[in-house]
DNA sequence: CTATAATTCAAGCGATTAATTGAATAATAG
DNA sequence: CTATTATTCAATTAATCGCTTGAATTATAG
């Protein structure tokens, strides 16, 4: 047990770092507390992990500087620790996409404009729904879009979207967002829109890449 | 055995990633292949890690796309994938500075500028250098200044610095450097310098930093 | 106070990991 | 061909991990 060095130190700390990033489990957690604030059982049941066991990863976030918790009566909320936190998953997505030959397919396959649904750029997205050209929808849960959502947005949770369809201007262009680059959710609403015959695309990313970018957000 | 979703999948994969970076002894090894290619046993001596175990950290790091080996006659010379990978390191560092107490402790002790070293920005070395107001000093291994240095710099490994301090030139204020912003090769020779009555300061971060900013680097 | 609900703790199990050791491959030197 | 060197593979051990189960803790509601 001789003493460590300084640098064997702090390797050891960024190594539970990226350890805690080191688990699915964990990262599904983590995109959904990039949408805001979420207690421990509202994490288990959005995720189908038992309470148990999420409180344990959550811990193990927490321990890692990723989240951190707030206990309100009975309830603990987590989030995440900061924006270096949604820094960091950008460069291990940049890094998979990159460098992985298989992150690059089930992109290609799943997740990628492939056909027509290319992507609308942020500030494109901005501009044109300021000039009202646009309908912008978030179909995350109500609880995410209150927690912070585009100026303007109508929220139609993904569930709901076939139900609620007449809620939507039919001749304007939609376009549909969730929760980020990797959330099938406003795939799912493009694909039904147009099958109903509405012009819609996707944001080519979620709402924390938005706020990320310095972006406005609105809030309740 | 359920299939997994397509985000699951994508998930796993960037787990994998992030998991490669949760261990002291990689992050080490990625540390020194950070620059430049390097064999298995040089890696080896370098760590300090039996070759064995060098060899499978080495292919737990290919795995997860953040290095790639190439084949040179008998050696193997193992080099970073690109850099993404530099910049989800920094990610980490980000991270671990800003929401873990234990990284800022340590930082402030060991690697903090708290004393009259404050170190030199980027670009204003480049602009002293240029204008030959100082001597930029690399005290990392020769093999690693020939794959890349500042432009002008001259290469002393800091274990040669005592005995050949008569190289450099008395009045001129020396900027040393070395791997990056956690390697210590470059404290030791600010304070040995002082010491020696040189006027001494450090780069703020390492040659891969400098590179990965644009900041142009020389060879051989 | 008692009952209930949210969270954490503790113990246990199978799977994975880091490291060691020794053997197997593969390329070069003589 | 033989010896040497670099690297990887395979088997082993102790430690850690992810998850489950059930109990303990803490706060609220009646």
């Amino acid at each position: 047990m001789s003493t460590p060095t300084p640098k064997q130190a702090l390797f050891e700390q960024l190594a539970r770092i990226a350890a805690a990033l080191g688990s699915a489990a964990r990262l599904d957690l983590v995109e959904i507390l990039a949408q805001g604030e979420r207690s421990v059982d509202q994490l288990a049941s959005l995720t189908g992990l038992s309470v148990a066991n999420t409180s344990q990863h959550l811990q193990k976030l927490r321990q890692a500087g990723l989240t951190v918790g707030r206990k309100e009566g009975q309830f603990v909320f987590y989030r995440l620790a900061g924006d270096e936190v949604l820094r960091l998953l950008e460069g291990l997505r940049r890094t998979g996409e990159t460098h992985v030959a298989e992150v690059d397919r089930l992109v290609r396959d799943y997740f990628s404009s492939r056909d027509q649904m290319e992507p609308v750029a942020a500030t494109e997205l901005l501009d044109r729904a300021r000039k009202g050209l646009v309908t912008v929808l978030d179909v995350r849960p109500a609880e995410e879009f209150e927690a912070g959502h585009l100026p303007g947005a109508v929220n139609i949770p993904i569930e709901e979207l076939g139900k609620r369809l007449g809620e939507l201007p039919r001749r304007k262009e939609i376009v549909a967002y969730c929760r980020g680059p990797y959330c099938l959710m406003s795939y799912e609403a493009v694909e039904l829109l147009r099958k109903k015959g509405h012009k819609a695309r996707r944001l080519e990313n979620g709402l924390p890449e938005w706020r990320l970018a310095g972006l406005p957000v609105e809030r309740g």
